[in-house]
RNA sequence: GCGCCAGUAGCUCAGGUGGAUAGAGCAACAGCCUUCUAAGCUGUGGGUCGGAGGUUCGAGUCCUCCCUGGCGCGCCA
């Protein structure tokens, strides 16, 4: 049990004894201040109001009631209006270094999500186009949003949905087959909603390659084939330069082939959520929290977009997946409430939440000062080629993922590619870089470190303290990330960890230090490594061990 | 007009789900290399947390109204 554990069970204990109705749930948290010691408890404030007492002679109380010497607190303190700090044992902390030695990569790990399976869909472009920076940062946030359910026992599954038969994928087909033409010495202009980027141009002249019998592009059918094979076969190698991996590709037309629409359109209508009105069919949308009704098919006889879109969540639903998290621009977030709508209308008990929204705000690109709006290739827009080529893939990843997804996100090219302390990257990286080379110079293995033995208490300087506390915060920040779906903790952890460990490396020696406090340092120096990278996992970047 | 998101230092942003004296990076200024990486470290200055009310022991955080910005509001996808 660790200390915080043990401190926890006591105030509940006390709390008990004093007549505080249950349930006691008191919040331990890191003070801002180390010289309020190590944990604190605000519990005697909260109870202040049941109990009908003032906070400070509850706190007193309590304090009267709880024996934490054999869980290592050295003193109690009551602090302010009523906060309750506990100052710990240098060696106790410093002990549960020992923990995160034997988990090593698990450490952080948690099981909350008992192998209960999850959907998250994210990046889901349609094959029109190379991914833009948008789809960079869902990249981002959905792999790290799954690495983070992964690593607290949930069962992931990552998806990818996309449009395999729009109006879109026709625009595409047409534009490639203009370029053909023009190819062909035509004078043709690219047709309403076309595509103008100069990979069109690319693909035309890779089809004239590849289909000698049909140089003016007569074909529709196996031009648009042709081009939406070389599109996902680029997007899946700028996945794969981004270093994410799909479990499934889910095709829209599926649901059309295999009858899922006609079936939940059929479903929808027996349920009686359905009407008729100027010759379209309407989902009354309204009686779970839409503004308006929603047209599902048209009069012309086609249906709407949103209706293979619920048809799509109902086979999440049926595929087990007791949550599907989808990731999203925020220019989609008012598909939210007409997908739960579709899904609650259809009555078969999902949950009103269903599927849960990560939305992000848009990426900005600056470079010198000046909003960067277009690439070459793609014409009107940033590709996450561009910036992986330019500034590295770890760099894309933190700095697509070190702020909140509810926040604008200005990309800086400038800073990214820094190859210094001012690249938070660079930074983090680097700290882990030098807990290895402390290894690599001593000729240690790394491996074998173990803290048997070790006398904890030698730890004592305070930028040890303030180290070994920050890494065995690891798991809670894990378990808050992975609750609010938000990685960008993460990198602020990473980044406020590296600093500490930065720190001591600059103001303690590790090496050719006596006995008792190297084989200390050494225990300290692998568990801030192990703490660096199992983060650095799971936002997706790499912990080199030199650079 | 309605909805969602945001407004915190000169700039870019954090502030785990109400807690103690609001933080970090960049930029500015002043310093630190005979020892495991100076790709680093130390110090200084810098704030009406958009505004006004409210909730309570306590508000950057919760509620109401207003202002500003982004996005959305189709029988387009």
């Amino acid at each position: 049990m660790s200390t915080r554990d043990l401190i926890r069970a006591a105030l509940i204990d006390a709390a008990r004894g004093l007549g505080a109705p249950a349930p006691i749930d008191p919040v331990l948290e890191r003070p801002r201040d180390s010289a309020h010691g190590e944990w604190a408890t605000n519990v005697a404030m909260t109870l202040a109001r049941p109990l009908r007492r003032k906070p400070a002679d509850i706190a007193r109380d309590l304090v009267a009631a709880l024996d934490l010497a054999a869980a290592g607190v050295e003193r109690v303190e009551i602090a302010g209006p009523g906060f309750i700090n506990f100052h710990v044992a240098v060696g106790t902390t410093a002990g549960a270094l020992r923990d995160i030695l034997t988990l090593g990569s698990r450490f952080g790990a948690a099981d909350t999500g008992g192998g209960c399976p999850v959907n998250i869909e994210f990046v889901s472009a349609n094959p029109t186009g190379p991914l833009h920076v948008g789809h960079g940062r869902q990249a981002a946030l959905g792999d790290a949003i799954a690495a983070l359910l992964e690593t607290t026992g949930w069962r992931v599954s990552r998806e990818y949905y996309y449009n395999d038969a729009g109006v879109q994928i026709m625009n595409l087909g047409r534009s490639v087959q203009v370029r053909l033409a023009q190819l062909d010495g035509r004078d043709v202009p690219i047709p309403e909603g076309g595509y103008h980027g100069e990979y069109i141009l690319e693909i035309a002249q890779r089809y004239r390659d590849a289909h000698p019998d049909d140089p003016r592009g007569a074909d529709l059918d196996v031009i648009t084939r042709f081009a939406v094979a070389a599109l996902r076969r680029e997007q899946d190698l700028d996945l794969q330069a981004f270093g994410v991996q799909f479990d499934t590709y889910f095709l829209e037309s599926s649901l059309y082939t295999e009858g899922q629409v006609d079936e939940t359109v059929r479903a929808l209508m027996a349920a009686g959520q359905t009407y008729e009105r100027d010759g379209a069919l309407w989902l009354r949308t309204t009686h779970f929290g839409d503004d308006k009704d929603r047209v599902m098919r048209k009069r012309d006889g086609t249906y709407t977009y949103f209706v293979p879109d619920v048809a799509y969540h109902v086979t999440k639903w049926r595929r087990g997946f007791a949550r599907a998290i989808n990731v999203q621009g925020s220019d989609h977030h008012s598909t939210v409430t007409r997908v739960r709508a579709g899904l609650q209308a259809l009555g078969v008990g999902i949950p009103e939440g269903y599927p849960e929204y990560v939305l992000h705000q848009l990426v900005t690109v600056m470079r010198a000062g000046e909003e960067v709006k277009i690439s070459k290739r793609a014409g009107s827009y940033v590709t996450v080629r561009d910036l992986i080529d330019e500034v590295g893939r770890d760099a894309v990843r933190y700095f697509f993922l070190m702020r909140k997804g509810d926040s604008q996100l200005v990309f800086d090219i400038d800073l990214a590619r820094t190859q210094s302390e001012e690249n938070p990257v660079y930074y983090i990286q680097m700290a882990h870089a030098r807990m290895a080379g402390i290894f690599r110079v001593g000729g240690i293995d790394p491996a074998s470190v173990r803290a048997d033995g070790v006398d904890f208490d030698a730890l004592a300087e305070p930028e040890e303290q303030e180290l070994i506390k920050a890494l065995l915060d690891l798991p809670s920040v894990i378990a808050g990330a992975a609750l609010a779906l938000e990685p960008h903790r993460v990198a602020g952890y990473l980044h406020e960890t590296a600093r500490l460990a930065h720190l001591w490396y600059h103001k303690h020696h590790v090496l050719n230090e006596p006995e008792r406090l190297m084989s200390a340092r050494l225990v300290l120096a692998r568990a801030a490594q192990i703490v660096l990278r199992n983060a650095l996992t799971i936002l997706g970047i790499r912990a080199p061990d030199r650079m």
